[in-house]
DNA sequence: TTATCATAAATTGGCGCCAATTTTAGTACC
DNA sequence: GGTACTAAAATTGGCGCCAATTTATGATAA
């Protein structure tokens, strides 16, 4: 008598809608300002009414969609204040830690850095906008967690996800984009040069002028 | 014909059947550790089994219970590390506006922060404990709040959230609380005087030693 | 021709039932 | 007397239906 889900499904069913329609909404498929109708969800990522509603209200509680009552929910356009506060927040968070960043990496850790900067640069020539957001990301978290805070890393990334509705048309053009691939050299180099204040600086910059 | 729902009810109805299992939480009538029983929140809050499960799932998403798939849901108590990053995240936030607390701050404001501090300070002969609480909440609030960035007042009111399970029973003994009666009148002192580097260091005692 | 109102279609959102799983209690067996 | 197995009770969690509200459509009158 051989049971077919085990204990939690396997692996690849295990994904929750909630992340389905976050990830269509981070690369843009799901356009900002949108509305959202259940039945389209419904059938779009085949599933049912009640698992619809289950994950767009999780995503109205982290704010990345809207709720109208009566009315439905739509993709949120965060406003320019809101952009420039969060990032903010993310200004002092992760300047925050830096020194901590600097005292943990070992040069393991800044040759891991090194090859996922060279991914990320890889991936404006040969990735999709996608790929490119996604290596972009796992820089990030790679640096990040070096800091020794599991909650702060996780906060990070969960604020990082109001920054912008459609995180992949972030780099608007291609000057920006390898403006962004020279910091996070620079800030591998600021790492290995065990120079706080340069990662600081460098940080600072990246987040503000995205 | 009278329609008795105008648009969004009257407030009063209006709460949530979340806020009232997150109140419990907070004030500790809802133990950590404890066992939420669909059955008995159903009762308890007269309102059906689907608002106490979405209840239940935000409450899950904001970490303050954990979900056991089949098991049901138990009030989250985080263990020491978690506590201490936490605090830390709150010392990097709020000593990381210090300075913008102290430029717009103006005599009415200190004015109104000295009023909550001797609040918060009747509270500890006169109030209940959970009006300490409130009273705490309502002085850390109105001192944030001076910084500008209202993203950061509202992600700092919610990690504080996740803090301790039982944040009324986080002022162990009498002294402890009397200390965080100065610290308030030291911030006060601080930001009056202009001093930027002396509201970041009680804040952070402040935050540190709950 | 355009504005307004009524009717119809579509969408949201609340509620209850039932299946699946887990826990508890009881019983038989070692 | 203790342990393992079985059956029953309790609890969780998924799913579909229907009422309430909103939006779209069309008709009528100015």
């Amino acid at each position: 008598m051989n049971k077919l889900k085990p204990r939690g499904e396997n692996a690849a069913t295990a994904v929750d809608v909630t992340d389905l329609i976050l990830n269509d909404i981070q690369t843009g498929v799901l356009a900002p300002g949108s509305w959202l109708k259940q039945i389209d969800l419904e059938r779009r990522y085949q599933c049912t009414r009640p698992e619809v509603r289950r994950a767009l209200d999780r995503l109205a509680q982290r704010r990345l969609v809207e709720h109208v009552p009566n009315r439905g929910y739509h993709v949120f356009e965060p406003d320019g204040r809101q952009a420039a506060e969060i990032s903010e927040i993310r200004v002092l968070l992760e300047t925050g830690v830096a020194d901590k960043v600097v005292a943990n990496a070992s040069s393991l850790d800044i040759q891991a850095l090194r090859s996922l900067a060279s991914r990320f640069d890889r991936m404006i020539l040969e990735g999709t906008p996608i790929q490119l957001y996604e290596a972009n990301l796992t820089f990030h978290h790679r640096l990040l967690s070096l800091c020794g805070n599991e909650e702060l890393v996780n906060l990070v990334t969960e604020i990082r996800q109001r920054t912008s509705s459609a995180p992949v048309a972030q780099w608007k053009t291609r000057a920006r984009i390898e403006q962004s691939s020279r910091e996070h050299h620079e800030m591998i180099d600021a790492i290995a040069a065990g120079d706080a204040a340069a990662l600081r600086d460098a940080i600072t910059r990246h987040i503000r002028q995205n």
